[in-house]
DNA sequence: ATAATAGTGTCTGTGAGACATTATGTA
DNA sequence: TACATAATGTCTCACAGACACTATTAT
């Protein structure tokens, strides 16, 4: 026993949506070594002599205290854990996806919303192994948007079908079938997770479209009973 | 920095299927305090003096070292930390899922297969919070089992469709069309998951059974792009 | 022959894919 | 008017659910 121990962190993959550029990517500055000034994921070191009641309570931590942004949809995606992410030694690192809402205002200048493709093809190097577990973490977003509704945590509570789409789009990485969303979004409203304001939004052009409600029921999202693209 | 360290620890939820008594998990008599002498989850710690390259690795030693078993199926779960699930303070544990042939050979006395509703059921007590570890990992293969041939991992190489049959019933917790299931092995035998040796097996009474091979292609389970049981 | 179990076939319903058609706004 | 975009409808196909029916063995 006695110094059987590990550096531990919670590590954060906030995303959010901008309609024209697609999903972005929320990094911190580093205010210590290593890697001080760089920009990277927002985290969190764990150990005993934080209040976190589990490691969820210290991912939220993170959020409050280090992001400063509200979740609408937060999941633990995995542990990565080696001898040389962190340059320390051995450390161990619990991350995870977080959604957030379009609309958001950043409190710092410490803090930036990235284009998340600029991360993901390493034209924007990050520190550590973050550009694995943005991979990861967009990877499972990708995964569960097939088969669940999980992308509308990315929108305001107000959003049309076309934000919807994008969402969507964005999320898998593929075009899908309006058709084919307006039909989840149909059994969604019979489930009480979305329903018609009854408002019409007017587009620049064309026909104005319908303006429905997203009500989540509880945490997790609204799980359909058959994949997109197959 | 200096001592922000914390406990660590991988934790091995192995499950075995038995024809008639369902799954069964496996326990390993605690050598050590804390609850010494008592069955619960294989494990070991990890710090930076072993030489694991990787959780998974770690996983990997804790089934070669303490449940001496050969994993055919391997998936990380989640972890947990919180201050009072081991009594020496703030501690962690990544747990795997892992399914392992049913023709295991237990290599010690130490070492047991118990019935997993008992686990479940908490008629046998774990300690820490390994109860809770059992059943998120029975969770995900439940969760998995409806979509994906998972399931197929707990048979043998060579196996027959009521054999199938049976695993994914025990693994999802309820019944299942066996026409159902037989669509999905053709499919399986088209990708080239599954082919039909031509031998038959001849049970006690009625017709012989078809004998199949399951090649499992790549790690990860086979992926259907439906639900069972919707 | 009868029972037991394996394997096949049929019918229905759901929902995604693809695309045409209609509706409703702006310039 | 033309044009752009939203919303709806139609047709096909794949596949799960349910269950009937046929096939092949032991007793």
């Amino acid at each position: 026993m006695s110094t059987a121990e590990v550096l531990a962190t919670v590590d954060i993959v906030a995303l959010r949506l901008n309609a024209e550029r697609g999903l972005e990517l929320l990094l911190i500055r580093r205010a210590k070594a290593p890697f001080e000034g760089q920009w990277a994921l927002p985290g969190v070191l764990i150990n005993g002599r934080c209040a976190d009641h589990g490691l969820d309570d210290a991912a939220l931590r993170a959020l409050r205290e280090k992001a400063r942004v509200k979740p609408a949809y937060m999941e633990q995606v995995a542990t990565v854990g080696n001898a040389v992410r962190d340059p320390r030694g051995w450390s161990l690192s619990v991350f995870y996806l977080v959604l957030v809402a379009p609309d958001i205002e950043l409190a710092a200048d410490d803090l930036d919303f990235v284009p998340l493709e600029s991360v993901r093809s390493e034209r924007f190097p990050l520190p550590f192994d973050h550009t694995q577990l943005v991979q990861q973490a967009c990877e499972r977003l990708a995964g569960k948007s097939v088969y669940s509704a999980l992308p509308l945590h990315l929108l305001p509570e107000r959003f049309t079908v076309a934000e919807a789409l994008k969402a969507f789009e964005w999320s898998i990485g593929e075009e899908i079938q309006h058709s084919s969303l307006r039909g989840r979004l149909e059994r969604m409203k019979a489930a009480g997770w979305v329903e018609d304001t009854g408002e019409r939004h007017q587009p620049p052009m064309g026909r104005p479209q319908h303006v429905l409600r997203f009500t989540p029921q509880g945490d997790g999202a609204f799980v359909f009973d058959r994949s997109l693209l197959v």
